[in-house]
RNA sequence: GGAGGGGUGGGUGAGCGGCUAAUACCAGCAGACUGUAAAUCUGCCGCCUGAAAUGGCUACGUAGGUUCGAAUCCUACCCCCUCCA
């Protein structure tokens, strides 16, 4: 067999139904037809995705052809995987957004030349009662509860909804309706891909051949990458960045950082072409320790950085996980946090009059650093025109909403998670400088750095 | 039409009159350690007040009610599910 060929056939792949006929097919030299389908009700791709997605951009620098079947039938159902919801119908332009977006990360990977994208309403929208009749009439009740998820929801009582068991056949049709050579998926589709391979036997068609590939466990560590489960990494996450509303630290570099360990050779298969004699390699150092797996770890996060961003951008994730998270510098790009020392002071004192601690009268002419040495006991801050405020350092998280409660104030500072300008504050009543222009640090990710709006 | 089960904090899911802001697990957050944002260990994980123990408020589908006291009992309503017909 053809060495790519070979490659394609192996590397990523968890089953092949029926590999003979596959490779007789392939062998053909005949253009094939390759099936995929996608749910418009979510559009994000993540890593989970892009294993599939990899495989059809290696049918297709093999001369073949994707049809990308667009689900807007079918994503009215939901897939029956695991605990389905009953999804709200999408509208129309809903669906057609979601399709654009999703297109637009589909061809990060997939050969836009080479991929037709068709609607499943281009048929099912001509669909009839009679032929929904026609088409359930071909299957049985058995045959659908053969799918392991029907039969343990029916044996445990759990319900099973008349259109659940509709969507493998509607997926089936679509086969049908396009004429596919192979479908595409992950190893959980293959119920139905199979129902596609019967279908199109019954009407005569050769049987689709059913390619299906293992699925990426997630950055837990545990299940599948799925968003509902929030352990994904979104193809489109910008290599590296700072949230601008939180001041934290984030990317594509450090979310595959994140990654157990464990899955560092899953990830290096499933979604890189760096080649099997260099994976055995490194399976042998993570297996003898004779390097430490954060390197191995680093080159993977640079690989996948650079396939969906670019090489400079890599190169400059990688740069910037260095400084952050390995030597713990301070990053460059701080988020800036306007608050008005002023306005500070004014509500501050507020609170203090309220609570009898200062008296209206004198609040006036008590100078910052008067208030700083008052404030050990009572938590003040600021004063009005002040170049700098001394305020207990908790109170200034509350009340300049770096934190969302006072409570989490607390816990933070508690939790000794908070930096003012690389000293650690170690009680919430701590009361320090704050500049315009200090540095404060919330946990390990956040940073901000405090802007008094009132020196513009 | 009949019988029954259930709706609890981001998720799963205990509790079934006071000891319950609510067990446990997952996720999340923090610290320590380190070879990384891995692993491990420890802690936190509704809001407000207080230095803190305490206290107050909001919360267990919705609306009422019983009670000194309710997620827990009663009534009505909404929603979900199972079985029988």
């Amino acid at each position: 067999m053809d060495k790519a060929l070979e490659y394609v056939l192996k590397r990523g792949v968890a089953e092949i139904i029926v590999e003979e006929e596959m490779v007789r097919l392939l062998e053909s030299g005949k253009k094939l037809k390759l099936k995929m389908g996608f749910d418009p009700s979510r559009p994000d791709i993540h890593l989970g995705h892009v294993v599939g997605m990899r495989k059809l951009r290696q049918f297709q620098d093999l001369g073949h052809q994707v049809v990308l079947i667009v689900g807007d039938w079918t994503a009215q159902i939901g897939d029956p995987s695991g605990e389905s919801q009953t999804r709200p119908m999408l509208s129309a332009e809903e669906v057609r957004a979601n399709a654009e977006t999703y297109k637009k990360q589909f061809f990060k990977v997939v050969d836009r030349e080479k991929t037709e994208l068709r609607w499943q309403s281009e048929w099912f929208g001509k669909f009839t009662l009679a032929d929904v009749i026609e088409l359930t009439s071909k299957f049985t009740v058995a045959q659908l509860l053969a799918r392991e998820d029907f039969s343990n929801r029916h044996a445990s009582g759990r319900p099973i909804a008349i259109t659940e068991l509709l969507y493998p056949l509607l997926q089936a049709y679509d086969s049908i309706a396009i004429e596919a050579d192979v479908e595409f998926g992950g190893i959980d589709q293959k119920f139905n891909c199979l129902m596609g391979r019967e279908l199109q036997k019954m009407v005569g068609q050769p049987p689709q051949q059913v390619f299906l590939m293992p699925l990426l466990v997630g950055t837990d560590g545990q299940q599948k990458m799925s968003k509902s489960l929030d352990n994904y990494i979104a193809i489109d996450e910008p290599a590296y960045y700072t949230d601008r509303l939180t001041g934290e630290r984030k990317g594509m570099y450090g979310s595959v950082m994140s990654i157990p360990d464990s899955l560092i050779m899953d990830y290096f298969e499933l979604l890189t072409d760096v080649d099997d004699q260099m994976l055995n390699e490194y399976r042998k150092m993570l297996s003898d320790n004779s390097k430490n797996p954060m390197e191995i770890k680093k080159f993977l996060a640079w690989e996948i950085v650079r396939q969906f961003h670019s090489t400079e951008a890599a190169d400059e994730a990688q740069k910037y996980f260095e400084k952050d998270v390995q030597w713990k510098e301070v990053p460059e790009d701080i988020v800036e946090h306007m608050i008005s020392f002023q306005a500070l002071g004014e509500l501050q004192k507020e609170i203090l009059i309220r609570k009898g601690k200062l008296s209206a009268e004198t609040a006036g002419e008590v100078s910052c650093e008067d208030m700083g040495t008052l404030a050990w006991t009572v938590p003040i801050i600021g004063t009005a025109n002040v170049k700098y405020i001394k305020p207990s350092i908790g109170e200034f998280l509350h009340l300049s909403g770096l934190v969302q409660s006072r409570a989490e104030a607390k816990r933070m500072v508690n939790q000794k998670a908070v930096e003012l300008d690389g000293v650690r504050i170690v009680s919430f009543d701590e009361t320090r400088p704050i500049n315009d222009g200090s540095i404060i640090r919330i946990g390990k990710r956040k940073w901000k750095r405090i802007v008094n709006k009132d020196a513009k």
